[in-house]
RNA sequence: GGCCCCAUGGUCAAGAGGUUAAGACACGGCCCUUUCAAGGCCGUAACGGGGGUUCGAGUCCCCCUGGGGUCACCA
């Protein structure tokens, strides 16, 4: 029988999200979801030093925002609870205590100060430095001696020094590592802490984890949890290693070098959608050609086999490529409502319908936060270039368009029920009337009513937006302001 | 530096010995068009190098080169 499938997500606490290890996060989610298993949330935090306040509030809010809903974790619980590793801190020490006695660790005395000054020694000689067993062949009485007194310890894994440890990743294939480059790690610091190298590996068993999904910066680490799993005769996971997330320079992300968190790239106006769909593709590739998924899209798609073994890059164009294939297949009244806080900073007069905004502006936004750049014209008529109002492709001058306002003034100023089909039906016969390019003229009422040379929308949504009193009003403006340029 | 991993266009990537080497982003052009977008069509652009194996290699092996990771009482 096939066990269910069950990954968890072990992130520190660190107070933010990168992106690499959101990734994590959705692809062990994923994984379990394509595969009808549970994802656990575990936190790890046996690295006091590096507390952080609210950071379990940040990845509690990511995972909610995400979607990655998890079934068992430390906010809603589980049979194998707790899920915060500093609450599990008195399990670890037995089994420390067990591989001691069955000779697969040692109890370890040498001060850090010895440890330091053996590592200068090394590096001076430009060595690799590696833990010299000092502690290995203390006698049993040494032991219990200085167990008695008080002398602080830690607690070593005992490696083999020969021969080789292989293990088999689920993207990575066969690694083999010689075991002499196993340095005989610490299991239980001297705060009576486990590392994160055994916490991790008694959590997994513990918690019955049977897929092991990191970054493939623990690629040769593994070896060594392998070699505890044996010592416990426990079962071996299935790893599942990923290829890290790079900077378009090819170096890794890091928040240290200001690179963009999730958190970041929610400020600067990307969806959470469009991020999502964004970091599954990277790493990993659908059996089609399909690239705009939503999250349960994913769950059904998704695949180890096609997970890549090549870091990639993250190209911010491709991410806002993303985010506007989202913007545009959302429902206009979706996007109303993630635009309205953007068009509430940017639009001060309160004639206009913020709702016609949106729509026209859906199909022209990349990202939320280009909306206020995009929509300052229907404030006011500010001051403009008449050039402008010159064309080459619309075949339009100062003087034919000083021609068209004045042709178009009335016919405007006609309309009893103001709207976009009114507007546009008496626009249309007038031009028709005059027997000239629509351009010749729409672009000069575009120009006169916005004072923009580029804008949102055409000059028919746009005077519907702006209102029969203002359009007016700013075509009478332009008339002016030509009449003068042209006399002169 | 030792060890481990990786290597298809600028970027994301498909490809599991025989293909005109997909698709997407970006870029360029054209069409549509009341500007700008959106949309449609077309285009520029890749198997890092060298050896093998094979009738045949982007696909398999070796070396080189390049990139990344890792060598903590961090995770």
């Amino acid at each position: 029988m096939q066990r269910q499938v069950r990954t968890r997500y072990a992130p520190s606490p660190t107070g933010y999200m990168h992106v690499g290890n959101l990734r994590t996060a959705l692809y062990e989610y994923l994984i379990a979801k394509s595969q009808g298993g549970k994802f656990i949330l575990r936190i790890e935090d046996t690295d006091q030093e590096r507390y952080v306040e609210g950071a379990v509030d940040v990845i509690y809010k990511t995972l909610k925002l995400c979607g990655l809903r998890h079934d068992e974790g430390p906010d809603i619980g589980g049979p194998y609870g707790p899920y915060v590793q500093s609450e599990r801190k008195n399990l670890y020490k037995p089994y420390a205590e067990e591989l001691v006695k069955n000779g697969h660790a040692y109890y370890c005395f040498c001060s850090k100060e010895r440890l330091d000054a053996l590592r200068a020694e090394a590096e001076a000689k430009n060595q690799t430095f590696m833990y010299d067993r000092h502690c290995l062949n203390l006698s049993q009485a040494e032991i219990e001696e200085k167990l008695k007194s008080g002398v602080p310890y830690v607690i070593r894994q005992k490696m083999p020094r020969e021969g080789t440890t292989s293990f088999e990743d689920a993207v990575y294939g066969t690694i083999t590592i010689e075991n002499n480059m196993l340095e005989d790690q610490i299991l239980i610091k001297s705060d009576g802490l486990p590392t994160y190298n055994f916490a991790n590996v008694i959590d997994d068993h513990l918690m019955n984890i049977t897929h092991v999904v990191r970054g493939s910066e623990y690629l040769t680490s593994t070896p060594k949890y392998n070699l505890l799993y044996k010592a416990f005769g426990w079962e071996i996971p299935v790893y599942v290693h990923l290829p890290l997330i790079v900077k378009p320079d090819g170096s890794k992300i890091s928040k240290r070098k200001g690179d963009a968190t999730f958190e970041d790239l929610l400020k600067m106006g990307y969806l959470v959608e469009a991020i999502v769909n964004f970091i599954a593709l990277l790493g990993w590739s659908p059996d089609s050609n399909q690239e705009i998924f939503t999250l349960a899209e994913l769950e059904k798609a998704f695949n180890i086999k096609h997970i890549s073994k090549s870091p990639s890059s993250f190209d911010m164009d491709k991410l806002t490529w993303f985010n506007a294939q989202h913007i545009r297949t959302m429902s206009p009244e979706k996007f109303h409502e993630l635009a309205l806080p953007y068009l509430k900073e940017a639009i001060t007069n309160e004639d206009i319908d913020l709702s016609k905004v949106s729509r026209i502006l859906q199909n022209r936004t990349e990202v939320l936060t280009e909306i206020p750049s995009k929509v300052g014209f229907l404030n006011e008529l500010c001051d403009y270039d008449l050039n402008i109002y010159v064309h080459k492709k619309m075949k339009t001058t100062l003087e034919n368009s000083l021609t068209s306002l004045k042709e178009a003034l009335p016919v405007l100023e006609a309309i009893d029920e103001w709207n976009e089909t009114t507007i546009h039906d008496s626009l249309m016969s007038l031009i028709e009337r005059l027997g000239i390019k629509n351009g010749q003229m729409l672009w000069p009422i575009r120009t006169a009513i916005t004072g923009w040379e580029v804008t949102p929308g055409g000059a028919i949504e746009i005077a519907d937006i702006l209102g029969k009193a203002e359009t007016l009003r700013r075509i009478k403006v332009g008339i002016e302001r030509l009449e003068k340029a042209v006399s002169a």
